[in-house]
This record gives C-alpha cells, structure tokens and sequence, in this order.
DNA sequence: CGGCGTCACTGTAGCGCTTTAGCGATGCGC
DNA sequence: GCGCATCGCTAAAGCGCTACAGTGACGCCG
C-alpha cells in the first residue's frame, strides 16, 4: 500500500493507547488500572476516579483481541446462512430476521458476525471454529432440517445456541419457540370461519423442520374438521408455485382457497390466477404465510400471517443473549396473527358448476 | 472429536490445542512450528511435514485473538447498517446486498461485522473502534450522504475504506463506482424512446448522494430532450409514495409515465393509480429502480432498472479485498440495465381530455 | 586447522490485558 | 502492645502467538 520510505517520519503509525499508558499517566501499576475500569474493588475511589479520567482523556479503548485471549466474552452472536446468495436476497425474510437480530444485539453492544457457506456441513465447520476461537460467544441457527448435522455437531460443544425455525429434540439446544401448528391453526380458523371448506397449502421445501409441523398441522385441521385439504409440495420457488397454482385452478372441483409458505409464492400464486381470469377473492381467496409492504399496497391486498419476522429475530437475539448470560430463558413466543386483508373472502355458494 | 486421551479424568473443559502442544508432541518449540505452520523458511522440509502431520492430528486451530493480538489481519469486513430495523426489513435492497457481499468474502474465508446504528455518527463511532482494535480490515460504508460524518472520520483514519452508492471526493476514499447518471440516462432513454415526453420521478431520501446524483441527471435528460420533467421528494415510505402518486395522477395534465426510487415505493404507486382508476401502462407508464421477485410476478409485471444488489455487493467485496490486499483496485463498473416488462409501453396519443 | 557462513532450531521477549500472590500500612480487638 | 484482618496497591505470571537474537553443528575455504 501507500508504504513510501518515509524521511522525516512524522506521527505515522496512531500508536494504540494501552492500559500501561494510562497507568504511567496515572501513577500506578497497569494492574490497578484494570481494577478499576472493570469496576473491581481493589483500588480506592480517588484513585479509581482518577484513572477513570485519564483513560477518558487518552480515550482508551480495551482491546478486543487481548481480552478474548483472556477468555473474555467476544460481545459477538454468529449466524451462518447456508442457502445461494440468490436465494437470500429474494426473501425478504432473511432481511428482517437480521434486522430484527440487530436491532437487539446493537442496543446490548453486540455484533453480529455473518459468513455464507455452501451446505450444512461447511456451515457447521464455521460454527465449530468461531467457538473454539471465542470469536463468538453464541450461535443462532436458521431453519433446522430433519437430521441436521449442524445440530449434532453444535449439541456436542456446549455452547450457547438458539436454534430458530422449528423445534428441536435435544434438550441441551434451545429453540425459539415458534408455534408453527398454531399459526397453522388460526390461518385454517380464518378461512374455516369464512366457509371455506376446500382449501390447499402449497408449501416450501419440506426438508425443513418449520415447513413440516405447518404441514402435519395443517392436515390435522382437516381432519378435525371435515375439510377438503390438500397440500402440494414446493420448495420456495415461484415458478414452482405458478405450476402448482394452475394445477390446482385446472382440477375438476378446485380448492376456493389457497395457503402459499411464502409472500413470493402467493404474488406468484396470485398472478397465476389473473393470468387464468379467476378473481380473487371472488373465485377463490389467498393467503400468505409471511406479511410484507408488498402484501399491504398489492390489489387486491394480500391477507398475511403476520408473524414478523422482524420481532422474531429480536425474540432470538433476546433469547441468545439470555443464554450467554447465563440467565434462564424466558420463552416468550412469538406472536403470529392473521392480517385479514381483500385477498380472502367467504366462498361463493358454490362456484356454479354450469 | 474422539477426545479420548486420558482414562480417569472425564474430559470435562475440553482445553484449547495450542502450538504449545503441537510443539511437545512434535519434540520442538513453539517456535518451530510456528514457522512451519505458516510456510515460513527456518525449518526443514521433513521437520515442518512432522509438524503439520501432528497439527492436523490434533485438529488445531490458530488462535484468532492472539494474531490479530500480534496485529495480524482479522479476516473480517465490517458494515454498519444506519437506518431503523423496519426499513431494513422492507428494502430488499440491504437483504441482496448484505447477500451479494458475504458471497464474495465467504469464498475468501472473511466474515462480515455488521451492526446496527442509531444514526450517521454512531455508525461512525463503531468505526473507529473496530479500526483501532483490529476487529476489521476494511469497512464498507453504505449511503454517503452530503457531508457525511463518517467518510470524515473515517478519511482521517487511513485503513481500508469502500463507499457504495454514490461517489466521495475525498481521494484517500475509494468508492464503487455506480454510474447513477448513467442508469437513469438509461430509464430516460427507455421512457423517452416510448415517446413519453411527460416524466414525474418519484425520489428516495435526497440526503443521499445517490439520490440527488440521479435528480441531477433526471434534471439534466428532461433540459436536453425537450421533457417535461417533474421530480417529486420522497423518503422511501410508501405511504409517501401513495400520496405524490396521487398529487401527480390528479393534476391539470398528469405525468403519462413515472419512475419511483425503489421498488416498494413504485408498488404502492401503482396501487394508488389503481385504486383511482387509472390503468397502468394504457394511462401510466411505471418503472422502479430496482428490481426484484415481485417486479416480475405483479401484474401488470413492472419495468424496472436492474442495477443488480446481489452483484453490487459482490463488487463492493471484491473491491475491499483488493484495498486489503494493497492490490490496485480494478474498478469493474456495476451494470444497471431497464428489464423491460408491461408495465411501461408507448403513451396513448393524448389522454383523451375529454 | 582455524575462521566463517549456513542451516535448523531454541529461547525469550513481547502484544494488551487479567489475575493472583504478596507486601507495607492501618485499624481493631483483647 | 501484639496478633490479625483489611485495605490499596505492586509485581509478575500467563493467555497463544510471532519475531528475532542466539546457539550449536556442520561444511567449506584458504
């Protein structure tokens, strides 16, 4: 870089101020200077204060590093996400669960440390090494699957984690108790209670936990309570959901309603059924698991479960930082609701089969 | 993870692997194996083999706090979000972006820091104690504003800097280099060229560099073309968006195309020209800087300007690794092109002023 | 065969901080 | 007045690693 040979060297290199500069400043010993700017008894008041200026005057700060290698916390939560660049930046999920994550871990001092991997695998090996680095002092992790080798890995380190997305059957792991069925339940009493009684859920990607409780939640509903409930697998893709969605508008008796696992997949949805000359909610209703702007200005507006991605990030970062304090966790769920927007309606009596 | 060494003691604080260890087991000093570890000549060829054999036997991890102790790179870029969690959560733009950065740094082993701040100088606060504590080797600051607080700040510190959306003149400063005159040339050339000679644009937050960057070449297209250009200040809410939409759709001769700042603002605008009965494009044409999942599957589909958040992020890594590296930065220019969809086409003849 | 240059490695001093043993000076009880 | 705490501080070790001055062994030259 700019490395020229310098002549007459001037304040070049902004010397770090350390704990022995404020200590020389002050008259004492390094070590009292740590006592007292960590608060511990050991030096008298005067003298604490004392010190206390100076550090303010030299505007010391501790060194993250030297402290770390003392076995101190890394005041960092470390996320990984294992899913395409692509794929992240087209969910708008990720986006506030993050912000979400931050909003909280800012306000304690927090960071959050991000890295991408390619798979499960790569993301655990991450993992493994932030926490044996002390680089991170918890672990959030999204969306677990079934059998998921991040989990076991991270069950076996004793680690502070929070797994978010579904729950999980080790109990050394914490999950963000996220009520899957239950939102399950009040999306299904919402169209239930409008008279809908041929409803289908076209779903993310089944390998994952979260979308798996929805689904087995789902179906229970339809048992219960003599609905015509059919689910078509997805994996969060529109096209997919397009494909899916004229399916289902091309069946003999279709659905008059239809559940998409995400608000890209029901604008996707919706489109389809313009496209095929079917109103909604007219000719059948809409919903989307997942609320967004785009769901609030769409015409007709898109009904949502509203479970806010934004206060579930700040729920998990609550709830990790609870755990690296050692503090019992307070499970506070998360909160879903159904925005009841135009997009559902009751049916028509019967879609007049002439 | 087969820690089985010892027999009696159950292996309860599974202890760091140090060089220390490596060195007994090996029969040399840390020193050595310092050197072979990190390829350095001072060792023979069989010693350093012997030693990397045991370092990798033993599963052993370079302490990151006690290299960058040592003043070593952190292998970290940091990023400072400032703006409230909402907006955050709204704007895809921050989710691709975030996407396209981590994609390039994972690929090179850094991490992304990412905090939120309250505002402009507690972002830059944050700054500097990560330049001074070696958390980061290069920064990207997102945004600049006129007179922005943190480029000053951040001028005077001399470490790794990249600005993304919008050009600073400070030369100890890179920036990426997105041409937003450039882009909204293209917009104006789209518009234009469908015979649109009445023009409203719908801004973002003009406080920003790039938005007033793009005002100035709105300003200057309309000026040379003979356009009756009309620019409306906006601050990226929707609700904003709403009311100028509705301002220009009722005025004596309403615009016959507009271009909004940002994808949510264009969506609630052409839910406000809905809702007045306008159709979009035989009354209205409407483009949206930036484009996104929903673009493509609203209907009508809406033209938008691809600048691409992914890619841009990408570059802006890309760049910051080069900075790092003290490698001349290779300022590949971001594409931005219009996708053109339905929701812009030729204006009607005359509205019909009847 | 002494001098000298390599080579391969050792020993040790830090980096900035925390922690603990220790030490002189007070204060207190009996 | 002596033992004994307590206080307020110092001194030094050590966290895991790197850097650098040595050190002994060897080979080579004149």
């Amino acid at each position: 870089m700019a490395d020229a040979a310098n002549p007459a060297e001037p304040p070049r290199k902004r010397k770090r101020v350390t704990i022995a500069d404020i200590a020389e400043r002050a008259g004492v010993t390094s070590g009292a200077v740590s006592l007292a700017v960590n608060g511990k008894p050991g030096v008298s008041d005067t003298t604490r204060a004392r010190i206390l200026d100076v550090a303010r005057e030299l505007r010391w700060r501790p060194s993250h590093a030297a402290q770390t290698l003392m076995g101190k916390n890394s005041e960092a939560v470390g996320l990984v996400l294992a899913r395409p660049a692509e794929v992240i930046g087209e969910e708008i999920f990720f986006s506030k669960f993050i912000a979400g994550v931050q909003s909280t871990l800012s306000g304690r001092g927090y960071s959050l440390l991000l890295q991408m991997a390619e798979d499960a695998a790569a993301e655990a090996a991450i993992h493994q090494a932030w926490i044996l680095d002390g680089r991170v002092d918890g672990i959030l992790v999204l969306d677990p699957r079934i059998d998921d080798p991040r989990i076991a890995a991270l069950a076996g380190m004793d680690h502070p984690t929070i797994v978010v997305g579904g729950q999980v059957d080790r109990d050394s792991i914490r999950s963000v108790h996220v009520d899957n069925g239950g939102a399950m339940g009040l999306i299904m009493d919402h169209l239930h209670g409008l008279g809908h009684d041929r409803i289908a859920y076209v779903t993310g990607d089944q390998a994952f936990r979260h979308i798996s409780e929805r689904m087995d939640a789902f179906s229970q509903f339809c048992v219960d309570h003599g609905v015509w409930g059919q689910s078509l697998a997805g994996n969060f893709d529109p096209a997919q959901a397009r494909e899916a969605t004229a399916r289902l508008a091309g069946a003999p008796r279709p659905p008059t309603a239809i559940v998409f696992d995400s608000e890209v997949m029901a604008i996707a949805g919706m489109s389809t059924l313009a496209s095929l000359g079917l109103r909604v909610p007219a000719d059948v209703s809409v919903l989307s698991w997942e609320d967004s702007t785009t769901c609030q200005v769409l015409h007709p507006t898109v009904t949502a479960l509203s479970r806010d991605a934004v206060s579930l990030g700040r729920t998990a970062a609550a709830e990790i930082l609870q755990l690296i304090a050692g503090q019992p966790v307070e499970q506070e769920p998360v909160v879903a609701r159904v925005i009841h927007r135009e997009s559902t309606a009751a049916p028509h009596p019967e879609p007049s089969s002439a």
